[in-house]
DNA sequence: ATACTAACTGACCCGTCAGTCAGTTAGTAC
DNA sequence: GTACTAACTGACTGACGGGTCAGTTAGTAT
């Protein structure tokens, strides 16, 4: 226990607008990082701000609009960090794939509350549309990486590319939240051997998917 | 627009208490599977099956115990399923793994509402709970796979085995239940050729992790 | 000192919701 | 019919939480 004030308890009186915000800010992210949006009352979030709950309304119109807030702030945050990175990637897929991986988990590694924040409130529909957003980043990279190389005749009877496309992107995302989500739990591990984790996982399968591999079933 | 009575909407008057029961947990599996658990109120529950609310104290003590009745019916549903499947499958880790799956597709398929109620609350300690029991099973196959094959020399600088074969269960869970949860809103898509898809991006991944490859960073 | 402004608060309102209880009524047994 | 039981309900309570408002007080300007 530490007698000393932990920075956002003990504020005290009379800070400009702008910094007052911000210390509101940081503690709706704490949290809202520990439980969903529902399950968290504004009065847990003024507290932790060492705050009254009326004066979060001098500077956030209802509960909904300071959480967007947050999810505004962090979402740009970790769109720009992975689109950038994709896109400053060298040429090769695998190039790009491993440059958006590390411009993801450098986000989840140096923001762990916002990352905690957008997986315990996956249900929340505002949440949602960021990862939807996210995806199509995703799924845009799977799309560009299939398009070179996926024959005509790999695709499933009655398949369409676009689902194929489609498919793989949710996988490829569902397994790399699915790392992100337990490396939270388990930060012993260092971030190369994650982004080595998935690789050997994920890029694998993605790499011979798209050069058109088919899966048979085996005969019994 | 239907003027006949929706089963479950008119079960008018005096049922049995077993009968009762059962409409009332149909009733809440149908409301819980359209949001959270706190998102969902009792009173939508009671007025679902047709009854006051008060009946439904008759039957279960609280509203968690209610939603935990849910979860434990197709918990064990879905898991009997899925292990059922894959220790009925023959004796390759890749038989198994696609018998597996065609439980786990076949239960999503089957019992829609119940995988909602699942995925859409995550969330919920109880429901996470579920589901590290399901990754278990997963993380015990993957294990069994990876120690067949797996030479020490393919484990990344200072990593475990053990970490290995959990990180890349989690990643193979994460991209099934992102397919799980992309079908259960594209159902056109035939559940053999969702197994085919999962089967080509997360099977030759695994497979090859299996073995003991590795990813090495391209050279830049 | 006086006045003014903007940060800030305590106490309140009101809707919602889990949970309770005193009864009412449908079915059954005689 | 009467009596009994078990299914069932309406009207309630108490807590909680989002949102409001009439003020109070810290800082600043003159």
């Amino acid at each position: 226990m530490n007698s000393e004030e932990d920075a956002p308890l003990a504020p005290r009186r009379r800070l400009s607008a702008e910094a007052r915000r911000q210390v509101i800010l940081d503690a709706a992210l704490d949290v809202f990082a520990e439980g969903g949006f529902h399950e968290t009352s504004l009065e847990s979030v003024a507290s932790r701000a060492g705050v009254s709950k009326a004066l979060i309304y001098e500077h956030f119109e209802s509960k909904r609009e300071l959480h967007q807030a947050l999810l505004e702030t962090y979402v740009y945050d970790m769109l720009e960090r992975v689109t950038g990175a994709v896109a400053a990637g060298a040429g090769s897929a695998e190039a790009r794939l491993q440059a958006g991986l590390e411009g993801f988990l450098g986000f989840v590694e140096g923001s762990r509350d916002a990352w905690r924040m957008l997986i315990r409130n996956r249900a929340n529909a505002d949440v949602s549309d960021f990862f939807e957003r996210l995806f199509d980043e995703v799924a845009q990279m799977v799309g560009g990486l299939m398009a070179e190389d996926y024959p005509e005749s790999a695709l499933p009877e009655g398949a369409q590319f676009e689902v194929v496309v489609e498919v793989t992107a949710r996988q490829l995302m569902g397994s790399i939240t699915a790392i992100a989500d337990w490396w939270d739990e388990n930060r012993a591990t260092p971030r190369a051997q994650i982004l080595a984790m998935v690789m050997e996982f994920a890029w694998v399968g993605l790499e011979r998917t798209a050069a058109g591999d088919r899966w048979e079933p085996p005969t019994a």
